[in-house]
DNA sequence: CACCCGTACTAACACAAATAATACAGATGG
DNA sequence: CCATCTGTATTATTTGTGTTAGTACGGGTG
Protein backbone atom coordinates (compact mmCIF):
# COMPACT_ATOMS: atom_id res chain seq x y z
CA UNK A 1 0.00 0.00 0.00
CA UNK A 2 3.19 2.02 0.57
CA UNK A 3 3.90 2.08 -3.18
CA UNK A 4 1.99 4.89 -3.82
CA UNK A 5 4.54 8.21 -4.79
CA UNK A 6 3.03 11.23 -4.81
CA UNK A 7 4.89 13.84 -6.07
CA UNK A 8 3.78 17.61 -4.13
CA UNK A 9 5.30 19.52 -7.12
CA UNK A 10 3.10 18.10 -10.11
CA UNK A 11 0.27 20.13 -11.52
CA UNK A 12 -1.93 17.80 -10.95
CA UNK A 13 -4.07 17.86 -7.84
CA UNK A 14 -2.38 15.58 -4.90
CA UNK A 15 -5.78 14.11 -4.03
CA UNK A 16 -5.73 12.87 -7.97
CA UNK A 17 -2.67 10.94 -7.72
CA UNK A 18 -4.19 9.87 -4.23
CA UNK A 19 -6.94 8.45 -6.12
CA UNK A 20 -4.76 7.25 -9.45
CA UNK A 21 -2.43 5.06 -6.64
CA UNK A 22 -4.97 3.60 -4.97
CA UNK A 23 -7.50 2.89 -7.82
CA UNK A 24 -4.07 0.78 -9.59
CA UNK A 25 -3.69 -0.98 -6.24
CA UNK A 26 -7.52 -2.02 -6.03
CA UNK A 27 -7.71 -2.76 -9.48
CA UNK A 28 -4.15 -4.81 -10.08
CA UNK A 29 -5.41 -7.01 -7.18
CA UNK A 30 -2.20 -5.45 -4.85
CA UNK A 31 -5.69 -4.65 -2.45
CA UNK A 32 -8.12 -7.19 -2.12
CA UNK A 33 -11.95 -6.57 -1.53
CA UNK A 34 -12.63 -5.86 2.17
CA UNK A 35 -9.02 -5.28 2.91
CA UNK A 36 -8.63 -2.46 5.21
CA UNK A 37 -7.34 1.14 4.25
CA UNK A 38 -5.31 2.73 6.65
CA UNK A 39 -6.27 5.44 8.38
CA UNK A 40 -7.42 9.18 7.27
CA UNK A 41 -5.19 10.53 9.87
CA UNK A 42 -2.30 7.47 9.61
CA UNK A 43 -2.20 8.10 5.74
CA UNK A 44 -1.94 11.55 6.11
CA UNK A 45 1.23 11.07 8.45
CA UNK A 46 2.54 8.40 6.81
CA UNK A 47 2.53 10.78 3.60
CA UNK A 48 3.07 14.13 5.24
CA UNK A 49 0.09 15.23 4.03
CA UNK A 50 -2.74 17.20 5.45
CA UNK A 51 -5.94 14.52 6.52
CA UNK A 52 -8.13 16.57 4.71
CA UNK A 53 -6.69 15.90 1.56
CA UNK A 54 -6.66 12.37 2.51
CA UNK A 55 -10.39 12.65 3.40
CA UNK A 56 -10.92 14.27 -0.41
CA UNK A 57 -9.48 11.47 -2.11
CA UNK A 58 -11.53 8.79 -0.14
CA UNK A 59 -14.62 10.39 -0.60
CA UNK A 60 -14.14 10.61 -4.09
CA UNK A 61 -12.88 7.13 -4.47
CA UNK A 62 -16.38 6.05 -2.23
CA UNK A 63 -18.28 8.16 -4.87
CA UNK A 64 -16.74 5.91 -7.41
CA UNK A 65 -17.72 2.63 -4.96
CA UNK A 66 -14.60 1.47 -5.23
CA UNK A 67 -14.31 1.86 -1.37
CA UNK A 68 -16.84 1.83 1.51
CA UNK A 69 -16.09 4.17 4.38
CA UNK A 70 -17.96 3.84 7.96
CA UNK A 71 -16.95 6.56 10.86
CA UNK A 72 -15.60 4.65 13.66
CA UNK A 73 -14.56 1.56 11.68
CA UNK A 74 -12.44 2.44 8.69
CA UNK A 75 -12.15 2.62 4.94
CA UNK A 76 -12.27 -1.08 3.00
CA UNK A 77 -12.00 -1.96 -0.36
CA UNK A 78 -15.68 -2.84 -1.85
CA UNK A 79 -16.30 -6.39 -1.96
CA UNK A 80 -17.35 -6.15 -5.77
CA UNK A 81 -15.36 -4.00 -7.67
CA UNK A 82 -16.48 -5.02 -10.91
CA UNK A 83 -19.40 -1.81 -11.01
CA UNK A 84 -16.89 0.35 -10.94
CA UNK A 85 -14.57 -1.10 -13.43
CA UNK A 86 -17.65 -1.01 -15.72
CA UNK A 87 -18.46 2.58 -14.72
CA UNK A 88 -14.66 3.43 -16.47
CA UNK A 89 -14.73 1.72 -19.19
CA UNK A 90 -16.79 4.61 -21.26
CA UNK A 91 -14.25 6.97 -19.87
CA UNK A 92 -11.10 5.25 -20.92
CA UNK A 93 -12.31 4.31 -24.29
CA UNK A 94 -12.77 7.95 -24.90
CA UNK A 95 -9.28 8.46 -24.02
CA UNK A 96 -8.40 5.80 -25.96
CA UNK A 97 -10.11 7.08 -28.93
CA UNK A 98 -8.53 10.62 -28.31
CA UNK A 99 -5.05 9.68 -27.91
CA UNK A 100 -5.74 7.58 -31.03
CA UNK A 101 -6.64 10.24 -32.86
CA UNK A 102 -4.08 12.27 -31.98
CA UNK A 103 -1.83 9.47 -33.22
CA UNK A 104 -3.51 9.35 -36.68
CA UNK A 105 -2.63 13.23 -36.91
CA UNK A 106 0.82 12.89 -36.15
CA UNK A 107 1.43 10.39 -38.73
CA UNK A 108 1.79 7.30 -36.06
CA UNK A 109 1.55 4.30 -37.99
CA UNK A 110 -1.15 1.84 -37.16
CA UNK A 111 1.36 -1.39 -36.52
CA UNK A 112 3.10 1.15 -33.76
CA UNK A 113 -0.24 1.04 -32.27
CA UNK A 114 -1.40 -2.51 -32.28
CA UNK A 115 2.34 -3.06 -30.93
CA UNK A 116 1.94 -1.09 -28.42
CA UNK A 117 -0.98 -2.67 -27.52
CA UNK A 118 0.88 -6.15 -27.57
CA UNK A 119 3.75 -5.02 -25.38
CA UNK A 120 1.32 -3.55 -22.79
CA UNK A 121 -0.97 -6.39 -22.56
CA UNK A 122 2.08 -8.95 -21.94
CA UNK A 123 3.94 -7.01 -19.59
CA UNK A 124 1.73 -7.26 -16.56
CA UNK A 125 0.32 -10.35 -17.73
CA UNK A 126 2.65 -12.69 -15.43
CA UNK B 1 -10.52 28.68 -38.08
CA UNK B 2 -13.43 29.40 -36.29
CA UNK B 3 -15.03 25.89 -35.88
CA UNK B 4 -12.99 25.76 -32.18
CA UNK B 5 -15.03 25.82 -29.20
CA UNK B 6 -14.19 26.92 -25.58
CA UNK B 7 -15.19 26.26 -22.47
CA UNK B 8 -14.93 28.80 -20.17
CA UNK B 9 -16.27 27.03 -17.68
CA UNK B 10 -14.22 23.67 -18.09
CA UNK B 11 -11.39 23.03 -15.55
CA UNK B 12 -8.54 22.90 -18.43
CA UNK B 13 -7.45 26.01 -18.69
CA UNK B 14 -8.61 28.53 -21.59
CA UNK B 15 -5.37 28.52 -23.02
CA UNK B 16 -4.62 25.03 -23.53
CA UNK B 17 -8.08 24.31 -25.16
CA UNK B 18 -6.71 26.97 -27.72
CA UNK B 19 -3.55 25.07 -28.41
CA UNK B 20 -5.59 21.96 -28.45
CA UNK B 21 -8.37 23.24 -30.99
CA UNK B 22 -5.38 25.50 -33.06
CA UNK B 23 -3.42 22.37 -33.15
CA UNK B 24 -5.49 19.96 -34.24
CA UNK B 25 -6.82 21.97 -37.19
CA UNK B 26 -3.31 22.32 -38.36
CA UNK B 27 -2.65 18.83 -38.13
CA UNK B 28 -5.80 17.57 -39.63
CA UNK B 29 -4.76 20.14 -42.70
CA UNK B 30 -7.87 22.37 -42.13
CA UNK B 31 -5.45 24.87 -41.87
CA UNK B 32 -2.71 25.20 -44.54
CA UNK B 33 1.19 25.81 -44.40
CA UNK B 34 1.93 29.19 -44.29
CA UNK B 35 -1.90 30.20 -43.77
CA UNK B 36 -2.43 33.35 -41.69
CA UNK B 37 -3.84 32.75 -37.93
CA UNK B 38 -6.22 35.05 -36.82
CA UNK B 39 -4.80 37.96 -34.77
CA UNK B 40 -4.24 37.74 -31.55
CA UNK B 41 -6.97 41.39 -31.10
CA UNK B 42 -9.42 39.89 -33.64
CA UNK B 43 -9.44 36.25 -32.33
CA UNK B 44 -9.96 37.73 -28.99
CA UNK B 45 -12.74 39.85 -30.22
CA UNK B 46 -14.58 36.62 -31.72
CA UNK B 47 -14.02 34.12 -29.38
CA UNK B 48 -15.05 36.71 -25.96
CA UNK B 49 -11.45 35.80 -24.49
CA UNK B 50 -8.81 38.15 -23.09
CA UNK B 51 -6.04 38.96 -25.54
CA UNK B 52 -3.33 38.22 -23.29
CA UNK B 53 -4.90 34.60 -22.93
CA UNK B 54 -4.78 34.35 -27.04
CA UNK B 55 -1.72 35.84 -27.12
CA UNK B 56 -0.61 32.79 -24.30
CA UNK B 57 -1.47 30.28 -26.44
CA UNK B 58 0.46 31.59 -29.67
CA UNK B 59 3.12 31.55 -27.50
CA UNK B 60 2.75 28.09 -26.95
CA UNK B 61 2.02 27.39 -30.42
CA UNK B 62 5.42 29.08 -31.54
CA UNK B 63 7.29 27.28 -28.64
CA UNK B 64 6.30 24.29 -30.28
CA UNK B 65 7.68 25.29 -33.78
CA UNK B 66 3.95 24.64 -34.94
CA UNK B 67 3.43 28.44 -36.12
CA UNK B 68 5.70 31.50 -36.30
CA UNK B 69 5.16 34.88 -35.09
CA UNK B 70 6.37 38.46 -36.35
CA UNK B 71 5.34 41.73 -34.83
CA UNK B 72 4.04 43.50 -37.45
CA UNK B 73 3.09 41.27 -39.53
CA UNK B 74 1.08 38.45 -37.88
CA UNK B 75 0.98 34.61 -37.28
CA UNK B 76 1.40 32.01 -39.52
CA UNK B 77 0.90 28.15 -39.74
CA UNK B 78 5.05 27.00 -40.31
CA UNK B 79 5.77 25.57 -43.72
CA UNK B 80 7.15 22.14 -42.30
CA UNK B 81 4.98 21.10 -39.17
CA UNK B 82 7.29 17.67 -39.47
CA UNK B 83 9.42 18.62 -36.64
CA UNK B 84 6.66 19.19 -34.27
CA UNK B 85 4.34 16.36 -35.29
CA UNK B 86 7.67 14.52 -34.18
CA UNK B 87 8.45 15.90 -30.94
CA UNK B 88 4.44 15.05 -29.79
CA UNK B 89 4.78 11.12 -30.79
CA UNK B 90 6.68 10.28 -27.17
CA UNK B 91 4.06 11.69 -25.26
CA UNK B 92 1.03 10.37 -27.43
CA UNK B 93 2.79 7.19 -27.36
CA UNK B 94 2.66 7.08 -23.22
CA UNK B 95 -0.51 8.82 -23.02
CA UNK B 96 -1.58 5.54 -25.23
CA UNK B 97 0.25 3.29 -23.10
CA UNK B 98 -1.36 4.68 -19.99
CA UNK B 99 -4.58 4.61 -21.57
CA UNK B 100 -3.81 0.75 -22.50
CA UNK B 101 -3.11 -0.02 -18.89
CA UNK B 102 -5.85 0.89 -17.35
CA UNK B 103 -8.12 -0.73 -20.29
CA UNK B 104 -6.70 -3.73 -19.07
CA UNK B 105 -6.97 -3.19 -15.32
CA UNK B 106 -10.80 -2.86 -16.20
CA UNK B 107 -10.68 -6.39 -18.09
CA UNK B 108 -11.49 -4.67 -20.96
CA UNK B 109 -10.98 -7.02 -23.87
CA UNK B 110 -7.78 -6.90 -26.09
CA UNK B 111 -10.01 -7.25 -29.03
CA UNK B 112 -12.48 -4.38 -28.45
CA UNK B 113 -9.43 -1.82 -28.32
CA UNK B 114 -7.83 -3.18 -32.09
CA UNK B 115 -11.50 -2.73 -33.16
CA UNK B 116 -11.52 0.48 -31.44
CA UNK B 117 -7.82 1.70 -33.92
CA UNK B 118 -9.56 0.03 -36.87
CA UNK B 119 -12.67 2.67 -36.35
CA UNK B 120 -10.97 5.28 -35.60
CA UNK B 121 -8.43 5.20 -38.41
CA UNK B 122 -11.17 4.67 -40.85
CA UNK B 123 -13.37 7.55 -39.42
CA UNK B 124 -11.24 10.49 -41.04
CA UNK B 125 -9.59 8.92 -43.75
CA UNK B 126 -11.84 10.10 -46.80
C1' DC C 1 -14.33 5.25 29.57
C1' DA C 2 -10.45 6.15 26.70
C1' DC C 3 -9.18 5.89 21.99
C1' DC C 4 -9.28 5.69 17.18
C1' DC C 5 -12.36 6.05 13.33
C1' DG C 6 -14.83 8.94 9.46
C1' DT C 7 -16.89 13.31 8.76
C1' DA C 8 -17.88 18.28 8.81
C1' DC C 9 -16.76 22.96 9.15
C1' DT C 10 -14.38 27.46 8.98
C1' DA C 11 -10.41 30.28 8.15
C1' DA C 12 -6.17 31.22 6.00
C1' DC C 13 -2.76 30.76 2.53
C1' DA C 14 -0.56 29.66 -2.11
C1' DC C 15 -0.66 29.44 -6.76
C1' DA C 16 -2.19 29.65 -11.52
C1' DA C 17 -5.47 31.31 -14.79
C1' DA C 18 -7.70 35.03 -16.51
C1' DT C 19 -8.86 39.87 -16.95
C1' DA C 20 -7.84 44.75 -17.49
C1' DA C 21 -5.34 48.61 -19.02
C1' DT C 22 -1.41 50.41 -21.09
C1' DA C 23 2.63 50.90 -23.80
C1' DC C 24 6.16 50.15 -27.47
C1' DA C 25 8.25 48.78 -31.90
C1' DG C 26 7.77 46.73 -36.49
C1' DA C 27 5.17 46.26 -40.86
C1' DT C 28 1.84 47.95 -44.26
C1' DG C 29 -1.40 50.27 -47.27
C1' DG C 30 -3.36 54.57 -48.67
C1' DC D 1 4.29 60.19 -44.25
C1' DC D 2 1.02 58.58 -41.34
C1' DA D 3 -2.87 56.15 -39.57
C1' DT D 4 -3.53 51.56 -38.45
C1' DC D 5 -2.80 47.09 -37.87
C1' DT D 6 0.41 43.56 -36.08
C1' DG D 7 3.03 40.95 -32.09
C1' DT D 8 5.00 41.69 -27.62
C1' DA D 9 5.85 43.28 -22.85
C1' DT D 10 4.51 45.00 -18.44
C1' DT D 11 1.93 45.70 -14.16
C1' DA D 12 -2.00 45.22 -11.28
C1' DT D 13 -6.18 42.93 -9.96
C1' DT D 14 -9.57 39.40 -9.65
C1' DT D 15 -10.97 34.72 -9.35
C1' DG D 16 -11.06 29.82 -8.53
C1' DT D 17 -9.02 25.83 -6.62
C1' DG D 18 -5.91 23.09 -4.05
C1' DT D 19 -3.85 22.75 0.34
C1' DT D 20 -3.06 23.47 5.09
C1' DA D 21 -4.52 24.24 9.81
C1' DG D 22 -7.35 23.80 13.65
C1' DT D 23 -11.37 22.32 15.85
C1' DA D 24 -15.40 19.69 16.65
C1' DC D 25 -18.95 15.96 16.62
C1' DG D 26 -20.82 11.30 16.64
C1' DG D 27 -20.01 6.32 15.99
C1' DG D 28 -17.51 1.90 16.91
C1' DT D 29 -14.25 -0.85 19.84
C1' DG D 30 -11.59 -2.77 23.43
Amino acid sequence: MSNIRIDVKSRTPIFEQLCAGIREEILSGAMAPGEALPSVRALACELAINPNTIQKAYAELERQKLISSAPGRGSFVSDDIRPAMGAFEEKILADLRAAVHRARLCSIAKEKLTELIDKEWEGTKP
